[in-house]
DNA sequence: AATGAAAGTGTTTATCC
DNA sequence: GGATAAACACTTTCATT
C-alpha cells in the first residue's frame, strides 16, 4: 500500500506521462469518465481504471476526490490567518477550540513562538472581535487579514 | 450566476438539507455517480442532476471536483509556513518569486507587518536552508515548521 | 422541482496478448 | 500493462405532473 515497496519506487523515481497527464485531468475535474479521461491519454477505459486503482490504493498517490466550495458564495468574505500562542496551561484548552470552530478552516501546530496557525472564514469583519475575545482569555493572538492570494491552493509538485 | 438575485438567497437564508447532503457525500467522494447519490438522498438521477447544475452554475457555491494528492506519498516529508516581509522595492520581485515557486502551495498576501504567508512542502529539512537563503536577498523572513495540523483543510460551513 | 421512460454512454469483468 | 468484448449500470433528454 502507501508504504510499501511501490512507494519507494515513487520517491525515487517517479509516475510516468500517463499517470500525471491523470492526475492533471482529474485535478480539473475529478468527476471525468474513465472513457474521457481514456480519450484524453490515448488507453482503453479499463487501462485507466487500473492505473487510477494503483494510484489511490497501492501507490497512495491520490488520497481522495472532492468537492471545492466557494467561500464567496456561501457568504464568507472575509479570510483571516491568525497565530495563537497559548497562555502557559492551556495549550489543550486553545487546541480544542480551534478544532470546534466551525470558521477555522485550517489550523496547524507549528514550531516558534506561535503554537497554532489558523486559518479563518469570515462573513464579516465584525464577525473577528468576538472570535479574538474568546481566544484572548487563552492565548495570545496576532491576526493579518488576506487582501490577496497570489498563489491559491494548488498540489504538489508530482516527480 | 455566481452574482444573480438567487445568490442573494443562498447568504440569507440556506441550502436544503439535500443539497447539504449532496456536499456532504461528494465532500467524501466527488467521484460518486448521479445514481448512488440519488439512492443516498432518496430522490431520482435527473432530480440529483438538476441540482448540481444549479449548484455549481446558478449558485456557484460548487467551484471544483479535484483530487487530493498525500504529499508523503510523493516523498514531501515536511511542511513550513513562512512569513515574508520584502525589503523596500522588492515586493514585486518577491511575488513572482513566490509565485513561480512549486514548493509553494498557497500563498496569501496580508495585512500586517509580514507581506506574505507562504506555505511550503519539503522533502526534507535540507532543503529550507537554501530557499530561505534565495528569498533573504529581497525580504526578512520567519519560518516555522510544522508539527502536527489539528485541523486538515476543511470546507466552510454552509448554512 | 421532481418523475419515468428510452436512447445513448460508460463501467466492469473475463479473457487474451 | 494493455486491449477487446459482452453484460450490466449510468446519464441525459423529454414529456408529464
Amino acid at each position: 500500500m502507501a508504504n510499501s515497496a511501490r512507494n519507494l519506487k515513487i520517491r525515487n523515481s517517479s509516475l510516468d506521462e500517463i499517470d500525471q497527464a491523470l492526475i492533471g485531468l482529474l485535478s480539473d475535474n475529478a468527476r471525468l469518465s474513465h472513457a474521457e479521461l481514456a480519450r484524453s491519454v490515448g488507453l482503453s477505459p479499463p487501462s485507466v481504471a487500473e492505473r487510477l486503482r494503483r494510484l489511490e490504493e497501492e501507490d497512495g498517490v491520490v488520497s481522495a476526490y472532492t468537492v471545492e466550495l466557494d467561500p464567496k458564495a456561501l457568504g464568507y468574505t472575509l479570510t483571516a490567518i491568525v497565530r495563537i500562542r497559548p497562555l502557559p496551561g492551556q495549550l489543550h484548552h486553545v487546541e480544542k477550540l480551534l478544532i470546534e470552530s466551525p470558521e477555522v478552516i485550517e489550523c496547524d501546530k507549528v514550531t516558534g513562538d506561535d503554537c497554532f496557525v489558523a486559518r479563518y472564514l469570515l462573513r464579516s469583519i465584525d464577525e473577528l472581535d468576538p472570535i479574538l475575545e474568546r481566544i484572548a482569555q487563552r492565548a495570545q493572538t496576532s491576526t493579518s487579514i488576506v487582501k490577496a492570494s497570489p498563489v491559491k491552493r494548488r498540489l504538489p509538485p508530482v516527480p
